[in-house]
DNA sequence: AAAAATCGGACTTTTACGGTCTGATATTTA
DNA sequence: TAAATATCAGACCGTAAAAGTCCGATTTTT
């Protein structure tokens, strides 16, 4: 299925819902959960690991939140899913040497290694910005606009 | 992480080997495991569901084997990865309709669904055979063929 | 008839994912 | 200063999927 993990695809999710939102004031995880319809426990966890890699900017207290660390146009899909799984890797050995136990006798080690790259670049090359769905167009700005009209 | 599932890992190296031994001859399970050092009943499954998927031809009893069915540079690797572990789906809504709960709210299916494109079009590029070839111009190859079809 | 294979599927084990919860810390407001 | 509201760090758990094993049936060759 080459599938990416769930939590990566809430990142997204609420990294474009903060994309979205025109002014730099931080968005609590409260607020993001009930605009993206997801329980707020999971939306906490997967904010904090956002910021902890950089890609959110976090302020503590009341009155906080969270805010984007850059502008949405130099934020890559390809650092999203690092920053939620770690580093782009199809099979075990593409990490780093040592993990996998068939090193020394694989053929296709470097094939497997340059398939990642392709990914990987083409991942790179998708900024947040591109993320925004173009059914939500920039008309609305007059409020928050953290409610995604149901 | 953006992994792939381990048994896809097998199945590439399975076929790798295949398609670098003088054809026309099948191989069988046993002669696979040893010379690929992967364990045996693990071989065996594998490439029981290749041959389902019609990847490979299977030739039943004494003499018997595995074989491709088809040329090496006639097989992707999207295809091995589809017929391994499924589509290539980076997120459950990508597979097909009703697969999400969110469906209806959620704001970045569409984007995904190009990112998937991007994805399933590089690897529909790559052939099995170019997973021989010790590298050279592969990169520039692919990189060349990169081209996101937005 | 015997040997050597695939075939189909059930089965077990393990891992990791998705999700929850709690206590600590920082910041604002009254 | 005290209370309220946030993030922060991390442990914790249940389930589901992955990884691997095994067996009986079937097909083909010798």
């Amino acid at each position: 299925m080459l599938r990416m993990s769930r939590l990566t695809d809430y990142g997204i999710v609420l990294l474009a819902q903060l994309a979205a939102s025109p002014e730099a004031v931080p968005h609590n995880a409260r607020e993001l959960a009930t605009a993206t319809h997801l329980p707020l426990p999971v939306v906490s966890k997967v904010l904090k690991g956002l910021a902890r890699q950089g890609l959110l900017a976090s302020h503590r207290g009341a009155k906080g939140g969270y805010s984007l660390a850059r502008r949405p146009d130099e934020i890559s899909v390809a650092e999203v899913i690092a920053a939620v799984e770690g580093p782009i890797a199809l099979t075990e050995c593409t990490i780093g040497p040592g993990h996998c136990t068939q090193e020394p006798l694989c053929a296709v080690r470097e094939p497997w290694h340059r398939i990642n790259q392709v990914i990987q670049r083409a991942l790179d090359q998708f900024p947040l910005s591109e993320l925004l769905s173009p059914a939500a167009d920039g008309a609305t700005s007059s409020s928050g606009r953290l409610d995604r009209g149901l």
